[in-house]
This record gives structure tokens, sequence and C-alpha cells, in this order.
DNA sequence: GGGGAGCTGTCGGGAAGCTGTCGCCCTACT
DNA sequence: AGTAGGGCGACAGCTTCCCGACAGCTCCCC
């Protein structure tokens, strides 16, 4: 934590998370409200529109795979009763992504799943900027000389850009979102791969490794920017010792 | 996102929709507030002229098939009102395109249903460009030496003038106009093609490749301005680095 | 209204890049 | 010095992307 980013607002947002399958919906609540915003979960589609009437959310995170009111019938009945909330998706691999996929025009979006939980808050917020106004500024992280500009996707160290893949991408985001907190291994593997990661092992540690690689490189003076805390987890801060 | 588009103007366009669909109407209402404009709809005819009273919209995007007074009968009694506001219609494939035509005096236009989105919100600039004033001034895009004239349809990269298919040049257009911004495969299906379509696969790829060709072929010094950002999307930009 | 030209999208092979596993070595702390 | 944890080279499988070839369609011209 730390800063407040530009794209946050004042007042906390309010989150609708409609998902059939609780733990997932919780999950998401939960992680927003981490951040701050308000959330509130509904686990069928009459629940979600009777908590969409009462609520006023700000945004929705809506599974399309729903007993009942399906998602699209949310979506609909949302939209005939006068609200223009904009709605992040969520979707089955091979399901009805390619629908799906005509429905995002508008400044919504999808997701697939199973996602990561930090791709989700990252669309999110997009989403949220977007709507926000007209006068959609950039969406710029930076701790000490490293910048990250969601927009272009361009990292930089200090001038020198970064070529990151998608991967190294997400966990150095995260990285910098919470900088100067410590994260610990599992907490990034949590936010960075979609949950239900069989991943046991040192991923991690081996994105991070060539994180190093890519930050640190060529930078003869530069201090290193991405800390080890033995036995807790990784920070990213300026040289601070 | 970022930098306002010369033809912006000051003050937000106001713009009102009327079309009985309602996913329709607040499909391009939530696009229209994506640009910053400030958006109404209205479902049916009467509701339409109430609104156009209140609201004074600068531009009035009409679907012709509404139940009760229909988009004719619209169109004559917010003339009788004595309002010049410009007119785009929109009209089934086979349905009354002809009389339609007759109708575009002035700086009217219309577009065929489905339409895709880029392409009604760039009519609907033009149009606004058209009647803004007596120099319309031209709108032309540019990305390092890349040009687009959206008067003439004319694009060069440098001095050599390109020939692009309709499709080509829609894509374009939408990756210049959010330049440097990168964007997804999805997010360039759902805003070039059709609303509604079945879009499965690597069309964008597809489309993309061509584009690449026609850029950069036989420009030798020239470097490539499209950029795959792999696992994310494109971008066009000069090369950056 | 028949023929042709150009446009668009599908299929599929091949190349390139990304990701995670294994395992050894090194480092930091006890 | 011992030990547990971290770093990272190497590799293999997989995903993503590119683009040639082709077929259906539309539009236009004769």
């Amino acid at each position: 934590m730390g800063r407040v980013p530009q794209y946050e607002r004042v007042e906390k947002v309010r989150l609708l998370v409609v998902d059939d399958d609780p733990p997932i919906a919780d999950l998401v609540a939960t992680v927003a409200r981490y951040e701050g915003w308000e959330a509130v979960t509904a686990y069928t589609g009459e629940d979600a529109l009777r908590r969409a009437a009462e609520f006023h959310p700000d945004i929705v995170v809506l599974d399309l795979m729903l007993p009942g009111v399906d998602g699209f019938g949310v979506l609909d009945r949302l939209r005939a009763s006068g609200t223009m909330v904009p709605v992040v998706f969520l979707t089955a691999r091979d399901g009805v992504a390619d629908r799906v996929a005509g429905l995002t025009r508008g400044g919504d979006d999808y997701l697939v799943k199973p996602f990561a939980v930090e791709e989700l808050m990252a669309r999110l917020r997009t989403v949220l900027r977007r709507s926000a106004g007209p006068a959609f500024q950039r969406s710029v992280l930076r701790v000490g000389d490293l910048t990250m500009d969601e927009d272009t996707r361009e990292v930089r160290r200090g001038a020198r850009l970064l070529s990151l893949t998608p991967t190294e991408y997400e966990v150095l985001r995260y990285l910098m979102r919470k900088s100067p907190a410590v994260l610990t291994k599992a907490q990034i593997l949590d936010h960075v791969w979609e949950y239900g990661f069989g991943g046991r092992s040192n991923v991690v540690e081996l994105v991070v490794s060539r994180l190093r690689r890519k930050l640190d490189e060529t930078d003869e003076g530069g201090s290193p920017l991405i800390h080890t805390v033995r036995g807790f987890g990784y920070v990213l801060r300026q040289a601070a010792e």
C-alpha cells in the first residue's frame, strides 16, 4: 500500500460480485474490500438484481453461468432498469466467450475463468477509470526510477525500456502497487496466478529472478529494486537500508 | 487514451440516441460517454421528442424502425419545431435505404444495421465537424510518418499513398486513434466489426498482417509501426526505444 | 445477368516465445 | 560448519502468432 493511485476515487468504490460459486464470489469480494472498496455478493440472478437495486454498485462482476436467470438475463434486466453500471463478465474458457466478446464494446470487459485476482482487479480499475469521465488520465505506477504505464504497457527503468513477458508484467505490477510493503511468495502466487493453480513450486522465485535480471542488468551503478526478505518474501523499493 | 483528439470540442458533445432496442441504444450511449460526450437515450418516438426538447442535443442518432411514431415522424416533428440538429439514421439492411438516402440532406448521414461502433462514431464526428462551422477543418490523424485524412480517406506512409481495403482502413483508424495505447484483439474486434459478429478466430491477426505488409513494404529503412505485444495485443507507434 | 475483380474470413502448418520443472549451487543465519 | 532457503541455468511442452492458400461473397461493368 502506500500512495493512493490517482485513479482511485475519494468515495469508496461499490462493487457487486455475482457468481453462483460462493468461494469465488467471496474471494473477489474479499480482495476488493482489502483494496478499500465496498463489496457485496450475490449467488443467484434474482439475488443479483435485488442487490443491485438496493446497493447501487459502481461496477459489477458478473458470471455468465448462473442457475435460473443467467448472466445475460441479469444484464438485460439491469439495463432495462435504466442503469448504465459497467460490467465485467466472467466466463468459462470454452463457453460463450464468443458471444461475450460482442458485449464488451461499451467499456465493459470480460475475463475467462479461472482468472488471476490481480488481473480482475486491474480490469475493474481500468473500466472505472474509463467510465469515470472524459478526462481519462493515464495510469502510471512509479517506484523510484521505475515506471509502468498501464495503457501503453511500457515499463522503464529510468529511460531504458524493459521488455517483459505477461507474467513478469503482472508480478511487477503487483509489487509496484504494493510497494513498499513486503509480500510473501504465497501472496504473490495467490494474486498473480489463476486461483486453483497447482503450482507448488518455485515459480515466483523464478519470475522474480528473471525480473531482477531485466530490471538491474546493464545498469552498472543502478541499485537493485527488488529485495529479498529472507524467510518471508520480496519487496520492491529504493535502496532503503 | 491520453491526448485529446484535435476535433474534440471544449464543451461536451450532446448526443441523443433513439432506438427501440435498448441494448443498442445503450451501447451507443456508452461508447459516446467513453469518448467524453454526454449521451441520452430514448426508446420510443414520443420519448425522443420529449428528450430532444429538454436536452437540446448537438446531434441525434435515430433508428427509423420505431413503434408508434416512426423515425420519419420523429424527424418531421423535429424539423417542424425548427431545430436544425443533424441526424444520423439507422436502418435495417434491406429496409428503406433508398428513402433514407433522400433524407440525408444537409449534413445528415445514415448507417445500415448492424453497424460497427467505430464506424458510427466516425460518422458522428464527421457530421459534427461539417456542421460545426463554415471553415470545416480537416481531420487528419498522424502517428509518426503515417497520416490518415478522414475526409479524403487518404492514408500515407511518408509520401507514399497506401491503398487500403475498408476493413484495413477501419482497423488502422482505430489503432491510430488509440495510439500509443496497446489494444487487445478483443477490443479491436468489438469496435471495428459489426456488433453481433460471431468473430471466431484470427481475423484481427489476419488484417493486421495485411496492414503490416502495406505499411512497411517498399520501405527499406522504415521501421515497423505496428508492434505485437505478445500475450496481450497490438500497438501502433513509432519505434519506441 | 453473366463474368470478373477484389474483399473477407477459414484452415492449418510452422516458427517463435513463454512458462514451469528439475536440480545443483550458493547464501545467510544459527 | 551445518542447514534451510533462495537463485538461477537448462530444457521441454505448450501457447500464441504469423501468414500462405483458398473459397464464398459482393459489387461492378459490360
